[in-house]
RNA sequence: GGUCCGUUCGUCUAGGGGUUAGGACAUCACUCUUUCACAGUGGAGACACGGGUUCAAUUCCCGUACGGACUACCA
């Protein structure tokens, strides 16, 4: 087989949706998998629908997951350019020769016209069927054409599509798919301003750009038929990609397809980085604001709709390419299930080392204004990351470990706190600090030797220790608490927390 | 409306003519942890429906229902 070469085609409308990278990452799978070619196109050629800064968002979200192109703007590549914008002199010359042999002809009508025709039937369609009755280059009289383009009357150039053909697409997801030519339209291929439509342009450059495999969104299946009958018409067909239509991502709640609308409505991301729009309505956090790691996002995306066969869930990027196949993509919709991408986070989180999760979340600590050292950190990550599913909640978690001051939760307190304990209490307080080795394991050891010396119930000591330390009936292992404080913050709390337990009501 | 696509536990899915229909998330219980988590064990939980084909269908075929996408000079 030749080399393989796959695009990812996002156009620069806004944000890049999660589907658009689950897109990406499949084409981006193929073709690791096979030493292919990873291509990046800018599809801007709908001006009205330009979104400064959305190609550079694209950009972004593709590099944070770790999906470099191997080709595309400001990545290199013999094919370029690889923004369709900057293409606009290659698709009028093709057009142009689909005029000649043709396969398409100049089409005179407005908007307006058209759209009056379809109000009077709303099943109109610009096909076979009514093309005479229209204004174009296969009704008009020979020296009316030439008349309107010498006058600079706008057109848009329409494909010519057959009568009577079957066209058949092999799709390696859903096996071959069947269009009957007279079902379609003459789609539009060059729009009145020189642009091409998505149709003309997709097929240019796939074809130029040497693209085996398509792999894109379902919403294009449909439209498909057409696309075959594109190749055809240029004599490409014995080169044309091989397609295959991805199932869509559906909401998590309700029916139909994952919208922005959802992750502002249920307070989950569903798009890759965060995004300032226009408006707040336009403006969205992003899987890495939330505190995911792309290998999490990558993870979760790559079994929504598609699993090796194996029961493996937990794959880095390089395995994903080993197991990876079209062929085992499923073709029912996935629901988007937030539960499961946090779980997938929770579960690189766990396995990260200490250093790199004290690296991510300290950018946190500093929007608290709090000045943490790299030793302590690290250990309070390692403390606390069983506890956590996203970056911020290493916060959440245990910041009472990192704040000076512990707030007393009043119903642990009073469930536990016995004024007859205050012996004991003032004891151990001083046992503690009498401890040479402030080591987790020894510290354990000696303090619940040392109880059970006394003949003090461990159960009602340990879990006072442990409210003086956090506050509250939770967080990681007394000892491992004091351990990572030290001996002196270990004893301060212990004290003032015996204060605040002596003078709380019982 | 028309065209096209789809349908296995609540969710993501494995499987495939004869299986106790498997796993994961979520959920429940228990164990561990003198806390909370993690982890472990166990429970509950699915082949949309109707016809064929077949000795046998969840699996193949055809319908129906339901869902979805598309139906722009948007992609």
């Amino acid at each position: 087989m030749d080399a393989i070469r796959v695009r990812f085609a996002p156009s620069p409308t806004g944000a890049l949706h999660i589907g658009g990278v689950r897109t990406a990452l499949y084409n981006y799978l193929l073709a690791r998998k096979h030493n292919g070619t990873f291509i990046l196109r800018i599809e801007d050629t709908d001006q009205n629908r330009f979104v400064p800064g959305a190609e550079e968002y694209i950009i972004e979200s593709l590099l944070w997951c770790g999906l470099k192109p191997d080709e595309g703007p400001g990545f290199g590549g013999e094919y370029g350019p690889y923004r369709q914008s900057d293409r606009k002199e290659i698709y009028q010359a093709q057009v142009a020769e689909l005029l000649r042999t043709g396969h398409a002809y100049y089409a005179f009508d407005t908007t307006e016209e058209l759209e009056a025709r379809r109000e009077k039937d709303p099943n109109f369609k610009y096909d076979a069927s009514v093309r005479m009755e229209l204004k174009n280059s296969l009704s008009l009289p020979s020296g009316e054409l030439q008349n309107l383009l010498d006058q600079g009357v706008p057109y848009t150039v329409r494909l010519k599509v057959p009568d009577n053909q079957d066209v058949v697409v092999e799709d390696l997801i859903r096996g071959q798919v069947h269009f009957q030519s007279q079902e379609l339209d003459d789609k539009v291929l060059l729009k009145a301003d020189g642009m091409p439509t998505y149709h003309l342009a997709n097929i240019v450059d796939d074809h130029l750009m040497r693209i085996t495999h398509v792999i894109r969104g379902e919403e294009w299946l449909p439209s498909t038929g057409h696309h075959v009958l594109l190749y055809r018409a240029f004599g490409w067909e014995d080169t044309m990609p091989v397609f295959a239509h991805l199932p869509l991502i559906l909401k998590p709640d309700g029916k139909g397809k994952l919208s922005k609308r959802d992750g502002t409505r249920l307070g989950i991301p569903v798009f890759p980085l965060s995004w300032k729009g226009e408006s707040a309505e336009d403006s969205f956090t992003g899987f890495r604001e939330f505190g995911f790691d792309p290998r999490a996002v990558l993870n979760f995306l790559a079994l929504l709709g598609w699993n090796s066969g194996t029961e493996q869930e937990l794959f880095s990027l390089e395995e994903l390419t080993q197991a990876f196949s079209v062929e085992k993509i499923g073709k029912g919709g996935a629901r988007f299930d937030f539960d499961k991408a946090k779980w997938f986070n929770h579960q690189y989180i766990q396995t990260s080392p200490n250093d790199a999760l004290a690296r991510e979340f300290r950018p946190y600590l500093e929007t608290k204004g709090l000045n943490i050292s790299d030793a302590f950190l690290q250990k309070y990550c390692g403390l606390l990351k069983d506890r956590v599913h996203f970056l911020p909640e290493f916060w959440d978690a245990g910041h009472y470990l990192l704040e000076p001051a512990v707030a007393f939760d009043p119903e642990a307190v009073s469930k536990k706190w016995r004024p007859d304990l205050v012996p004991a209490m003032e004891g151990v307080i001083s046992f503690i600090r009498d401890q040479a080795a402030f080591e987790a394991g020894p510290l354990h050891d000696a303090v619940t030797q040392w109880l059970k010396d006394q003949q003090i119930k461990p159960g009602d000591i340990l879990t006072l220790l442990r409210i003086a330390l956090t506050g509250a009936m939770k967080g990681p292992g007394v000892f491992d608490m004091m351990e990572l404080l030290g001996k002196e913050a270990s004893v301060q709390r212990l004290e003032r927390a015996l204060d605040h337990f002596k003078n709380s009501v019982s």
